[in-house]
DNA sequence: GAGGAGATCGTCT
DNA sequence: GACGATCTCCTCT
């Protein structure tokens, strides 16, 4: 972690909080995935908030099951759930124990571990490679970090011994944009979704200011 | 560059 | 048995 100079990990009462407000302040925080070779971190670019039983878009509004119990549980916790045969989701749990909620991470920016992350998602890294792909969309950032349900469900954020964790290096994010979710349905209409404005690593299409 | 469709399987009804 | 918080490839312009 020294290439990373002084940082402040974040706390589970940073996750104690309403999805919304979670997911704006986790914009530009650091996500860090240690391994035994390597530190891969990713600079938090894009996020989507999920609200409790309320939200018809999120997977805890059918209430708890066995698939979407951690959104449940406590907070600080990795939600992840395997999507359309192919991709897996990360996401992090807010609120207390019996309250569901939870931000979907849906892109970071490469910055530790590059050439790790890249060999991840199968790009290999020249002067032709577009960055973007390696942790651009929910199902890449999670390739690219190694995140399976098996491995990471269910693993704190917030735990010392954790090697997922989420970071404040003090970086200060210029502005923030507010949209509509992606690939979603039911409450398609509610701005829930946050990006970092003119943050290229962000997906989806192009965002007009 | 934009748009459409297929891949593929866990989860819930 | 249907569907999904996605990605990639292919076609068309």
């Amino acid at each position: 972690m020294d290439s990373l100079g002084r940082v402040d990990w974040l706390k589970e009462g940073f996750f104690d909080r309403d999805p919304r407000r979670v997911a704006r302040s986790l914009l530009g925080k650091l996500l860090i995935r240690t391994t035994p070779g390597a530190v891969l971190a990713g600079r938090i670019v894009e996020t989507e908030a999920y609200l409790g039983e309320s939200d018809e878009a999120a997977h805890s509004f059918i209430g708890k099951t066995p698939r979407n119990a951690v959104m449940f549980g406590p907070p600080g916790r990795a939600y992840v759930y395997f999507i359309y045969g192919n991709h897996y989701c990360l996401n992090v749990s807010c609120l207390g124990e019996g309250v569901a909620g939870a931000v979907l991470f849906r892109a970071i920016e490469p910055v530790g571990g590059i050439d790790r992350m890249a060999e991840a998602r199968g790009i290999i890294l020249n002067d032709k490679c577009d960055l973007r792909k390696i942790s651009s969309g929910p199902g890449r950032m999670a390739q690219a970090l190694g995140v399976t349900r098996e491995r990471d469900n269910e693993k704190s954020f917030v735990s010392p011994k954790s090697d997922l964790r989420i970071a404040d290096d003090g970086y200060r994010v210029p502005r923030i944009l507010t949209t509509t979710r992606i690939g979603i349905v039911k409450s398609a209409a509610m701005p829930l979704r946050y990006v970092i404005a003119g943050n290229k690593f962000v997906s989806g299409p192009k965002l007009t200011l």
